[in-house]
DNA sequence: CAGGCGTGGAG
DNA sequence: TCTCCAAGCCT
């Protein structure tokens, strides 16, 4: 019979072979009484959102470069924090992030707090996150389940059951391993496992430190584990964006609203997008229309955009969106699929 | 609870 | 070119 796999054997891995990550407190300096901050673990977590460490690094960089505390983040202008977030994507993350800073400010003393119920009441912060920080941050024995532990727990037991539905079981198994010591480097320790070693595809199995303790790797299932429900096809929307350029070189753009796709981003003003566009150009000009489209692929869909230019006098008014100065704008504050509109029509 | 919500990298 | 997917949250 196997035996139990421990956490121990774990952390003893993660000891020599943990990640050194921006926001991370190493192993030997946790040993050493160094504390982390809770504003940086709350940080990198939204951040590492659905969103791999390589994409997360330069942006985690710039933000606790610029705003180095929560006060200072909660302090900001909205439009610089959706700028500086621009090309990470699920924006409803920085809306989120700025609220929760506030919160934080205004309500909590400027103070994250530690517990996973207070933790759950702020805005982006989830059941995941509420567990990494509590663990990370304070140490607390919390429970952390994200995508790397479902995978890790699917083939420690051998469970065959399709995520989502899977979920809480895969919960049970990961609370049965939590520690009550080191909680916070064992949560770390097996999101790492799951990142480098327990891989969605090809697992590295033979540098396991669970390997002896895994029904999967026992059975020859480890591949393709964990189990997930089909997902559904996407379909192809297209659009229009109009970029008008003013001949004192300001650009005509739109503040999208809060809700909904790309929502408080800067965007062209355009069309709807869906099976058959129709025009809505948002200044009265000679439109262009630039050859080839901007492609882009959302979480849910697949878009074709197509681009038309116009330069227009100084005097003309919009009837939407508006004039952004080259001061003022920079196309690295747009979300990609503007951004690709914008290079289609630099002919980049 | 299923669907909306981005992006870039890997295979 | 196409599919999968990465430290989820919200409704």
């Amino acid at each position: 019979m196997r035996e139990m796999a421990k956490a121990a054997d774990l952390l003893e891995w993660y000891d020599r072979h943990a990640r050194d990550l921006p926001w991370r407190v190493r192993p030997a300096a946790r040993a050493n009484g160094v504390v982390a901050d809770p504003y940086r673990v709350w940080l990198s977590e939204i951040m590492l959102q659905q969103t791999t460490v390589a994409a997360v690094k330069s942006y985690f960089q710039t933000f606790t470069a610029r705003w180095p505390t929560v006060q200072d983040l909660a302090a900001a202008r909205d439009e610089d924090v959706m700028a500086a977030w621009a090309g990470l994507g699920y924006y409803a993350r920085a809306r989120n992030l700025l609220k929760c800073a506030r919160v934080v400010a205004d309500e909590h003393g400027g103070l994250f707090p530690a517990d996973h119920a207070t933790l759950l009441t702020l805005p982006g912060v989830g059941a995941y996150t509420a567990a990494a920080v509590s663990a990370i941050a304070f140490d607390l024995p919390e429970v952390v389940v994200d995508g790397n532990v479902e995978r890790v727990m699917a083939r420690l037991f051998d469970e065959h059951t399709p995520l989502p539905a899977a979920k809480p079981i895969l919960t049970q198994h990961a609370a049965s391993l939590t520690p009550d010591t080191r909680p916070g480097d064992y949560a770390q320790a097996v999101m790492d496992l799951g990142a480098t070693i327990c891989t969605p595809k090809r697992p590295a199995c033979g540098l396991c430190p669970w390997r002896r303790n895994c029904a999967a790797w026992a059975a020859g299932t480890a591949p393709e584990l964990p189990k997930k429900s089909p997902k559904k096809k996407k379909p192809v929307r297209l659009g229009i964006a109009y970029l008008a350029r003013r001949v004192d070189g300001a650009m005509l753009l739109e503040r999208r609203p809060d809700k909904g796709l790309l929502g408080g981003m800067l965007g062209w003003p355009g069309s709807e997008w869906d099976d058959a566009p129709a025009e809505a150009p948002p200044i009265r000009a000679e439109w262009k229309t630039v050859a080839g489209e901007a492609r882009h692929t959302f979480t849910h869909f697949h878009l074709r955009l197509t681009v038309r230019t116009a330069l227009v006098p100084m005097d003309r008014q919009p009837t939407r969106g508006e004039f952004l100065t080259r001061d003022e704008f920079s196309p690295a504050d747009l979300p990609t699929v503007m951004r690709k509109a914008f290079d289609l029509a630099q002919g980049a």
